[in-house]
DNA sequence: CAGTCAGTTAGACGTTTGTCTAACTATCGA
DNA sequence: TCGATAGTTAGACAAACGTCTAACTGACTG
């Protein structure tokens, strides 16, 4: 079968609220944002444009959080790290939203 | 002119986090699933689903919460409280979401 | 008027969250 | 192999948050 899509039609309340508190973040939405605009996946913390308001530390904080919320996936590629944006994830949180 | 719409296409930056903030809390955002559904405006914290869970501060607090997010308007009405869903905010916060 | 019922305010308390620094791991290039 | 560069982990700390109880305000009702 094509391996090309997951559905991931619905989520789980846990994953939900999971979603909410990491977009509830200023700064991590502003992240997910410029996630979402580089194409094929944005690279490295160190490339992001809030770097210099906030220690590595911090941003890699951040971004872990967005990948527990399941909003991004994190590649290591080499030296640098790749961020997939999860767009189906996303849709799916929005989508929900939507329906109240 | 007529007084019938307000349009609040656009939330500020600060509007924006506020309610993100807002639904980030389950409670917070069951009630607001509450509100939406009881059609010409919600009655009173004592008659919400969630009273039991929660004491009437805490109900109150998450309320004053919703309504300074802009998601709800608090209308006193004689002993009781009527809760007004203002989904055009509602509404220009999950476009604004839809946008990324 | 006195009592009751709906809701708010104030203050306290423990938990979660965002941030930092410092020390660590891992990868690449000279 | 050594050093630099990218990112993580651990621990600390202050600020924000959710919750409670207790005391208050305001409105209806006998």
């Amino acid at each position: 079968m094509a391996p090309s899509k997951k559905p991931k039609k619905t989520l789980t309340d846990k994953e939900f609220t999971r979603i909410s508190r990491a977009l509830a973040e200023p700064r991590r939405f502003q992240m997910l944002r410029d996630i979402s605009a580089g194409e094929g996946g944005c690279c490295a913390c160190v490339d992001m444009p809030q770097r210099g308001d906030v220690s590595a530390a911090t941003l890699s904080h951040h971004l872990k959080e967005l990948e527990t919320a399941g909003l991004v996936e994190l590649v290591r590629e080499g030296k640098y790290m790749k961020i997939v944006f999860e767009r189906d994830v996303y849709d799916a949180y929005v989508a929900r939203l939507a329906q109240l």
